[in-house]
Parts: structure tokens; sequence; C-alpha cells
RNA sequence: UGUCCUGUGGUGUAACUGGCAACACGUCUGAUUCUGGAUCAGAAGAGUUUAGGUUCGACCCCUAACAGGACAACCA
């Protein structure tokens, strides 16, 4: 038992172990989750907290949670709350309190002028467009700025001129003095600081200027005392960059290793894609159980041991990836079959008359809570003469294998009585059966002697007489193509949303589920794992659709 | 017409650091089942982008080609 087969450490931790070996920060291991408080997080971001701080967790180390807050015109309080709150939720603690890179301003500006004073910064007066011209292009060199031979003493004056809002946004800027010919076009005199009269959601009105993330992200790594600084793979052009920052700083130097972001099929993951479902009003927020954000899955139904486990089922590389959703799903259906008590309810109710019952009798029932977990007991429902079925468990005239209610078919009711078809009643003017007829078998109940013949299916049903009724929002893939964002030139990503993501249906549910509080969850035997939303209230109940079973009859009918 | 990164079954990740490719998801069988779920047993599916080279031996090292990605915001 105690030898379980050893797990291949993904190339972040062979890194690691090989500096502990080598005693590079003397066996320390000491990551971030660095976000922009600038949009919610996704299940892309998930990853990432769980690779950093599970990380820490592995070698004993600490994870900070640290918010890269250098742009105030973009970013709020309001996300820095949301991300705190998804973090929490996903299961992962930061010592003492968050941190923030505008903590660091003071020292990101004495940075600065340290810099200048080296002659490794000046002060430039050209505007936007202009710095854009200099600097050349990808298979060009760039030029230097006429500004770029200033003293070092006019730098630091100017500078601090900047500082002391004598300039109006966008008159100047700080850059370093590096290479207008450098092959990485982040190397070609890149901008230190702009100037921003704007309110910062932390500092307020203190700063007019602010540090360029470029200029702040690295020496905040450095300042936290961040051994290995684990980002993704569009900042693997910026690490000759940092390094320099750091190099001629002359602080301590954190090691940055990239990989590369998830993707997941059937969804978009960049936070402006998101950005725009949300504001063109194509989901109903970032929660909105489409959303592949960590509060959309939450509401959906998502667990953070579901979530922790798929990331680090999908492993950490180098190389693009676009993972199945089905391993998601399969995540979250493993967590749940062990979890969820079970419930009978009919979505697509069909009226199921047992011709040889007593009227108005009604008989309590045990029912299972939960196959998986013995402990979870049993609960009573009520059977009685009128009963609800799926409409999909009965068909008229049934293809070959179908082992649900037909005529000539018998079936048992889940935890109840075999029952055997013999007849429907249809409408008269539209053909459409109204109510399907059967008889029972009074010795089959489940439990009892002869109750174990067997028979080719079991149903699932719920009693007309105390049923109670809810919505159920059925929810599918966000998108109809797996690559949602595979258009045709000219053509828009919202192009492959796909038009039934969402059907909303008022369905039939056992009476043992009134009391169903907001964020349970359960599975509705045969049709999925549903939880119930925060709209959710006692006049009405509403269930979100995690996700459906696994259904083999489906794959059987679809082909 | 640049620099950097990456290329292993349908998907993702491995291969004890050079000894003819494993695991998971998915797919398909069969068993079992009062959820066509779960569970159990099994199968198919890659010879590691290509071409050279080094080596007794290469997924692993070297060279080149090809393919994909990143980089030209006073965004992060």
């Amino acid at each position: 038992m105690e030898t379980k087969p050893e797990k291949s450490l993904n190339f972040i931790h062979e890194i690691i172990e090989e500096d502990n070996r080598t005693g590079k920060y003397e066996k320390r291991v000491h990551t971030r989750f660095p976000p922009e408080p600038n949009g919610y997080l996704h299940i892309g971001h998930a990853k990432s907290i769980c690779l950093n701080f599970g990380t820490a967790a592995k070698y004993n180390g600490k994870c900070n949670l640290r918010f890269d807050d250098t742009n105030p015109v973009k970013e709020d309080v309001e996300y820095v709350d949301s991300i705190k709150e998804d973090v929490r939720w996903l299961g992962f603690n930061w010592e003492g309190k968050e941190l923030y890179a505008s903590d660091y301003f003071e020292t990101l500006y004495e940075y600065a002028e340290f810099l200048i004073k080296k002659g490794k910064a000046f002060v430039c007066d050209l505007s936007v467009e202009e710095i854009g011209k200099y600097r050349g292009t990808v298979t060009q060199p760039g030029k230097e700025s006429p500004y770029r031979n200033r003293s070092a003493d006019e730098n630091l004056e100017l500078f601090r001129k900047m500082r002391s809002g004598e300039f109006p946004d966008g008159e100047k800027v700080l850059r370093a003095k590096i290479d207008m010919t450098h092959p990485n076009m982040l190397m070609r005199d890149p901008i230190l600081y702009r100037i921003l009269h704007a309110e910062h959601h932390r500092t307020g009105s203190k700063w007019c200027i602010y540090p360029m993330y470029d200029f702040a992200h690295g020496q905040c790594d450095s300042i936290e005392s961040i051994t290995h600084s684990i980002c993704t793979l569009e900042f693997e052009v910026h690490r000759p960059l940092y390094n320099w920052f750091i190099k001629e700083l002359e602080i301590y130097a954190p090691q940055q290793i990239e990989f590369a972001r998830l993707n997941l099929t059937y969804t978009v993951m960049s936070k402006r894609k998101l950005l725009e479902l949300v504001q063109g009003g194509f989901v109903s927020g970032w929660d909105d159980p489409r959303m592949p954000t960590i509060c959309g899955l939450r509401r959906r139904g998502y667990t953070p041991e579901a979530i922790r486990n798929f990331a680090d089922i999908i492993g950490v590389a180098k190389r693009d990836n676009m993972i199945d959703v089905s391993l998601l799903e399969h995540c979250i259906r493993e967590d749940l079959n062990k979890q969820a008590s079970r419930k009978l309810a009919v979505i697509n109710p069909l009226k199921l008359v047992i011709e040889n019952y007593k009227e108005s009798f009604i008989e309590e029932i045990d029912a299972v809570n939960n196959p998986e977990n013995p402990e979870a007991g049993t609960r009573k429902i009520s059977f009685s003469k009128v009963l609800y079925i799926e409409q999909e468990d009965f068909m008229e005239n049934p293809p070959a294998k179908f082992f649900r209610l037909a005529p000539g078919n018998e079936v048992r009711l889940k935890y109840a009585y075999i029952i055997k078809f013999t007849g429907v009643i249809k409408d008269d003017t539209t053909g459409k059966i109204k109510e399907v007829r059967c008889t029972y078998d009074p010795d089959t109940r489940s439990g009892m002697p002869l109750s174990n013949r067997k028979v080719k299916g079991t149903i699932h049903w719920v009693a007309a007489c105390n049923s109670i009724e809810a919505e159920v929002r059925l929810y599918e893939q966000l998108f109809t193509k797996e690559k949602s964002e595979e258009v045709e030139e000219g053509h828009d990503f919202k192009e492959n949303l796909n038009p039934s993501s969402l059907q909303v249906k008022r369905c039939f549910i056992e009476p043992s589920a009134k009391q169903a509080k907001p964020g349970e969850k359960y599975q509705f035997e045969r049709m999925g794992y549903f939880c119930v939303d925060p709209d959710s209230s006692k006049d009405k109940l509403i269930f979100n659709r995690t996700v459906t079973l696994k259904d083999s009859w489906a794959k059987i009918t679809k082909a």
C-alpha cells in the first residue's frame, strides 16, 4: 500500500529539485500568484494558482498572493475582492495579508532614480506615435531617440518633475537605455514610467506616474525574495529584460520559469473575450454557469476538489495545448458521484397511470441516498396511482435495444414496482401522447421476496400527488466548435456561440428536495448532477445542471 | 524577413536522463448492475514532424528543414 507508484515530476519541479540539490536558494521555495485586479479569475488561472500554491506546499515553501496593480485606469477593488474569494474557495491560503505591487511604488521609484544616475535610463519627450516609429519592426532595427543623450542630472530633474505633476499625461516617459537595434523588441529602450493623472484604487492620488508592468513585475518578485517566478509562455520574451533590470539594479535575482497556459475545448479563455460576452449580454454575467470563470464554475456546481484534481491531471509543460472538456467533466463526475445525494426528478414529464393501483392510496417507499456511500442512509418517497415519468423513457415504436417502457416491455420503477404497458391516451387533435397506462405487479416492490425478477430497464419517476415543482437550467457547451475562436476571415468568434447553451425547464422533484439550499449538489438519478442556484428561494427552487451522467444510450441513438 | 520557444496515439502528460513508448481522458468490446450511472475485465489506437549525423544502440545528443506559437500597447 505504501509503495505508491512514483509520479514523475513536471519540468518545473525538476528544476526546483535540482536547485534544492545545488543549494541555489538555500533550499528555499517561494512562489507567488500575481494577478492584475482587472477581471475575474478563470479555470486557466486555477491552473496557475494550483501550480504556485501547490508547488509551495509540496516543498514546504511559501506562496504569496500579490496583485500587480500598476495600471490604475483598468483596476478596481471589485476585482481584488473577487480574486481573493476565488483563491480561498479553491482551497488556498496566503500568509498574512495579500501583497500589492503598489506597496512597492516608492522602492520602484528609487530603482528608477538609481538607473537614471547610472546613466541607464532617460526621460523621453517623443509622442506615442513617434516612439512606435522609432522602435522599428520585428525584422528591422529601431532608431535612437533624440532625447537619449540627456545628462543624468537633467534626466533626474525631469523625472522628479514628472513625479511632482508638472507635466500632463503623455508628455514624457522614462525609458531604459538598452539597445535600439536589439533583435528582441522589448530591449529597444522600453518605457519604465508613464504619466497618468489617475486615481489608484489603493494609493489614491499620491502618484501621477506609474511604473510599467515590465518595470514592476520582476522587481516585485525580487523584493519578495521569490525563488521561482512561474508564469505563462508569453512572458518568455520578457525574461531577458527582467534579468537586465535585476542586473543593473544589483538586486536579488529570482528565476523565471514559463509554462503553457490552459486552453479548453468549446470555450474561450481570454479576459478580453470573456468581457465581451459579459458586456454584450451573451451570458448573464461573470458568474454565468456557462462561463469558464471560477465563479461561473462554482455556480455551475463544480467543487474546488474537482478543479484541483483537474489541474493536477492536466500536467504542466511548455507546448501549446487544448484540453478536452470531457476531462474536466470526468473530474466533476468523479467527485460528485461520491458526494452527491440522489433525488428522483422528472424533467420532461409524461403522465403515467397505474390502472390496477388503488385510487388515492399513497405508499411510502425507501430510497437509497447514495449507493456509493451506505452511510448516507435512506429516505422515504411517496408512490401513488398517478406518476410522472420522463418522456424519453417511453416509446410507442421503439428501436432495437430500447430497454425502457414500450408496448410489450416491462420496466422497473426505481425503488418501486415492475410495471407493464397497457395503452396510451392521445390528444384527439394533435395526436400527441397525453398519458401512458400500465399495470403494476404488487409482488415486485423493491426488497420483496419476488422482486428480483429481471427486467430490461429501470426508470425514474415522481408521484403526481406530492412532487414539487422546480426550475432547471440545462447547460450545454457555450460554443459549438471545439476551437471556439476558429472562424473564417472577417468573422467573429461569437458566431460560434451555441444558441442552445441554456434551456430553462420546469420539472417535478420528489418532496425531499424542498429544503435544498443554494450551493447544494444533488444527482437527479439518470439525469445528471444539479446544483441549487443562488437565485433559488423557498418559493422557487432553481437547479443548475452541472453535467449530465455519462449516457451510453444517447450515444447509440446519435449514431 | 528577424529573435525566442515548442513539436510523442483523437486529447493531455510520461519514459528512471541513450537501452525499441507508459498513464489518464476519450473511443470500442464484454461482465455486472433496481441509475444504459458507478464498478470490473479487456481491446483498438503513436514507433515519437521530416531528413541527415553521432552511437553497439536515439523520443532523448548534434545539424538542417518543415510546422505551430510568442514578440513591434505610455496593457498585463
